[in-house]
This record gives structure tokens, sequence and C-alpha cells, in this order.
DNA sequence: TTGTACGCGTTATCAA
DNA sequence: TTGATAACGCGTACAA
């Protein structure tokens, strides 16, 4: 019951703990082959194990790195939690997780919980303005990265995928289907990728030469939000849906089903992230795919200080069946 | 930069670190309030806080707890992570999480790696007997709380729902629509969920006095392996399918779409779990709830060390359109 | 080749 | 009402 410490370890082997210590680490190059045997055989036999608190105390490093999410039931969120702690694992570290709601009080308890276990770097899916202005006022620029949801300052460390760009790639894949007249629905307006997908978006409507409109709705990225606008979506006279993420989509099609409206006879629509439920929903719906690996790989070598401190990584359209040529124009 | 100790703040207030240490700690009934307010102050000013690993190294309590799951993309363990995380959190405790793919020896790593961070307690989701064994052997049986994937051995801690009541539930509702013929995707067979479903599940066609029959395919609880399995299913000739999770059932479905089947027209079907996307599936999913949170505050419990060792509770059947009377048996 | 001694940031037990 | 001081378990100069 009682847990086994260097110094049984030492008492028992008949040496002292600094050599204890030593075969441990890997630093016995001087030492007889004898005592690092002795001493491994015993480490193995009592079962020891050391204590991470001991040592991150006497050395300052935990091998420990915090994440921070609004949801871990948001399966986009998910696979990059997953990613993350692959990579993590894999270079020997320990991931804590932690869970926001999206409540910008929790973001800021959750930074302080990890200060207090000093965690080596916190990476951060932040919902608020009020979270990053508490990173900078800490001082805490190079202690967070940021994922995902970023506001562009230098000052920060941060990796996403390129919002602008997606917004841009589902206009053309609008566009390419005839579709002039589209509802935008769309996060919270207050996140920058929010408003760089809109930008990117209008960008390439404005560059083509054709009369069209976009008009937006704004949604929180919930399930629940697509099914509580999908009201006035089915008031409405457009037919061409953008939905910000998946999950409103999602959202969208449930209501759909409730209406026994079909989706393929009516409407067209985009969804964003790729999250892997959607490809088994009927339509199968199309939706732009962010790189969720390679965003997990910046954000190791973020991690292990490689690298530059901003990454914005491309994005891809994945077509599937949701989106149809709309015959003719009304 | 440099982090603020307790002797730093001791130096500055002009008192003792043991003075400080009982202020933070509101042990400081009998100081003086004059000091306590000066300690509390400067402590805010210049932004103290606490270091966790000396403190666990000198209370043994981590305030910490260890979350191991086979895969955190699976939308079952997510929610359960999700709640046991907020259950945590409000007792003020922190959550490390761990995923193992489902592979032996990544279960076992995952709990040394616990053991060296002193966590409190362990909430393992084991897909491997060897990992039951491992506990056993180590005697671990205290330490670790099993959870869902449950080895009903007495010496261990677990907390999972009722397998052979959810089997019985299935059971009733296929005879209830006159499916006397069924198909059974089960899990690996080796888990003891599987085969209490299983058990359940025929006690109850057993009972009933009708000829019957069940044929069993196993699958491992991927979508991958629904979508596989549907070939072998096409060329069946029963129509009833019981999966034994959601995700196997989700792959059949995506199955049918790709080739043209009518599951409506065709199928009935009841997965397993109630993961929050197959309502949004077309037909919704008829499936088995199991009780996530309430299994989370058990959880809870037993890391606080009260209630019982051993809990198993009850599951609901949430009834959507994807199981159909059969009209006549053939 | 091995051991001694100290420090890491806390808490807890005394004594003052 | 406060302050020394000894742990906690480990790593690491430096000495032997």
């Amino acid at each position: 019951m009682k847990r086994i410490t260097m110094k049984d370890l030492a008492k028992e082997a008949g040496v002292s703990v600094a050599t204890v210590s030593l075969v441990l680490n890997k630093k016995a190059s001087h030492l007889s082959q004898a005592t690092i045997d002795r001493v491994e055989r015993l480490a193995k036999e009592l079962g020891f194990v050391s204590n991470l608190h001991a040592k991150s105390l006497k050395t300052k490093q935990s091998q420990t790195i915090g994440l921070i999410l609004p949801d871990i039931t948001n399966a986009f969120f998910t696979q990059m939690a997953k990613r993350i702690e692959y990579h993590l694992t894999q270079a020997g570290y320990l991931l804590l997780l932690n869970h926001t709601d999206g409540v910008a009080i929790q973001e800021i308890m959750a930074i302080k919980r990890f200060k207090q276990l000093h965690v080596e770097k916190i990476v951060l899916v932040a919902s608020h303005v009020s979270t990053y202005h508490f990173v900078e006022e800490h001082r805490l620029n190079h202690f967070v990265i940021f994922l995902d949801r970023i506001i562009t300052k230098p000052a920060f460390c941060w990796v996403g995928s390129d919002d602008y760009q997606g917004g841009a790639l589902v206009a053309r894949a609008l566009i390419a289907h005839h579709h002039y007249h589209v509802l935008c629905v769309t996060g919270p307006s207050h996140f920058t990728n929010v408003q760089e997908r809109l930008a990117g978006f209008r960008e390439v409507y404005q560059q083509n030469n054709h009369p069209y409109d976009v008009v937006c709705l704004e949604g929180d990225f919930t399930v629940d939000a697509g099914d509580r606008l999908a009201k006035t979506i089915f008031k409405h006279p457009y037919k061409a849906i953008f939905f910000m993420n998946d999950l409103m989509a999602i959202g969208f099609y449930h209501a759909c089903m409730e209406a026994a409206i079909s989706i393929q006879e009516q409407y067209a629509i985009i969804g964003y992230d790729d999250i892997e439920f959607v490809r088994y929903l009927s339509p199968p719906l199309t939706t732009v795919r962010q790189p969720i690996d390679a965003m997990a790989r910046r954000v190791m070598h973020l991690i292990l200080d490689e690298g530059e401190m901003h990454e914005k990584l491309p994005v891809t359209l994945i077509s599937r069946k949701s989106l149809y040529a709309k015959r003719e124009e009304e």
C-alpha cells in the first residue's frame, strides 16, 4: 500500500539516493554495471514509480499540457483533441483537459487552474474576447497557444485554418451551381472566424459579374440553432444555404425531417468542418474540411518551441450530394 | 516572468511563510485582520498562484483524476467525459485525459503515467482482460474505477448500466413488432457487455412461446464494422437487426445509402447508446439509452469514497422510426 | 565509482 | 498572534 520512494530503493539496494537517481535517469555511464543492474532490478521488483510532483518541483518541467475546449461533445473539437493527444503522448507529454461550455469565466478559471499545475503550455479554443484580454494582461502570450478561434494579433501564438479561403471556396462552389441568392447562417459575429469566412465569401461574389444577394442569419454553432432558424429559413425565398458549421446544418436537416421537407428537392446546402457524421446524413453534406491533423502538428511545434508563431492552414471543399445545381433563376 | 512564491510574498509582506500559508488556506482565524488583509492584497497584486506540485508533495493529495478512454471521438464516451468533467470541476478536481485506441499496452501505460502523477483515482474504460489483470496484480483495486465495460468481479470498483436489461428491452420491442427472425450485430465477444446484452435478449425470446431465430455477427463497435457487415446482411433473409452500438448502425445506414436501399421499407433496426446524432439519421434510430449522467454521478461518489462499490444502472428504450412493424411473417 | 548535502514550494508542528 | 523549522520525494553540484 505504501508508496516506494527512491530512499526506500536506495536503502534496499545498499546505495545512496543519488546513485538511484542516476541509474533511473540513464545518467549512470560512470557507475559500475553491477550497481546499475541491482538498482534497476529492485526498481522493477518493488514496483517503483517516480513522483512527478517532486520531479516537477525540482526540474520545473511538468511534461504536461493543458487543453481548454468550449465543448468536448462537438465532434470537431473532439477530433482535434484526439490528434493533439496523440502527438503529445508520442512526445511524452500528458494532456489535461478542461471544458468551458464556452463561458468566459470558465475559460479564465481553466487558465488559472492550469497555471497552478504548472503545465508547460496551454492550448486554448477561446470563445470570448475577454479571454484574450486576460492572456494579454497577465503576459501569458507565450504560454498560451490559441487554436481555431483566432484573434489575429501578432502578440499571440495561434494556429488556425484559412477562414477567408474557406468562405471563398463555398462561394465559388455555389456560383458554379448558379446560386446567386444565398442565405448565410453564421456563428456569433464577434468571432474572427465568422468575419473572415464572410469576407472571403462576399469577395468572390463581388468579383463575379452577376447580380447577387447574401442574407445573414446569426446562429451560435449548435444543432439547436440550426433547428430553430429553420422556421425563418422555410419562409425565405432563397434556397441556397451556407451554414458556418456542420452542427447547425444538422439542426436544419432535422427541422426539415420534422416538417417533411425534402432537402434534395428544395435546398442546396454547404456546411463547414466536415465532422465525421455529416457524410452519413441524407443527402450527405457538402462541407469545408479543416486540416485537423496538420493543425495538431503545428500546435505540437509551438509547444516544442519550433516554427512560426502564427499558422493559417489551407482548407478544402468536400463535395457531397447536398449541393445540387439550381435549374433556373427565379 | 519569474514566478512569485510564498517566500517572495512573505518577504514582501514582512511576515513568515507560515503566516502566508495560513492566510491563503483560510486557516487564519487566529491571525490579526491586519495581516490577513495585507497578505491577501499582496497576493492579488503580485499575481501569486500556488504551486500545486509542491502542495501535492506535501499533502499527498493532487486533486486530480485520470480518465482513460478507448476513443475520445466516440460520441458515447465523449458525452460521458463531459458529464464526469462537469461534476469533477464542480468538486474542485482536475481531469487528466488519456486516449488508448483500445490498445491493451496503451491502457496499461496510461495507468502507469497516472500513477506517476499521483492522481487520486483512475476512471477507466478498459477494452482488454489484460488490463483487469494488471489492476489486480498491482493491487490497484481501490484506485481504479471501471466504467461501462465491466468485468463483474466483486474485487473491482465499477459503474455500468444494466446490459442484461438492455438486451431484454430490445427483444421485447422487436417481439412487439412481430420480429422473430433477427440478426444481432455484436461487439467483440469477450466484452461482458456483449455477453450480457445477448443473454438478456435471448432470455426474452425463450420466455416467449413462439418459434424464433437469432443469428449473430461480430463487429467491433466502429462505423466501419457496420458498413462492412452490410454486405453480409444484404444477402441474409432476416430483416430485423439489433446493432449493439449506434456507431455500427450508422455504418449500416451508410451502406444502405450507397446501395440505394431504403431502410424504412426493408429493415427494422435498433441501436444501442443513443448518441446524439442518431436522432438525425433518416429514419431516426430506435435505440437503448444509457443513463450517462447518472453513471457520471456514481463515478463521482466512488471518487469521493461514498456509496456502493458496484453500480448497475437501468437503461431505457428510445423509440424512433427505424423500427417498423413487420406486416407478415415469411 | 559513489555519497553528502542542499534546494524546489508547500504544509504542519512546535515554540515564542 | 506569529515565526522557525522539519518534512514531502526528487535532482544535482561537489566532495570523497
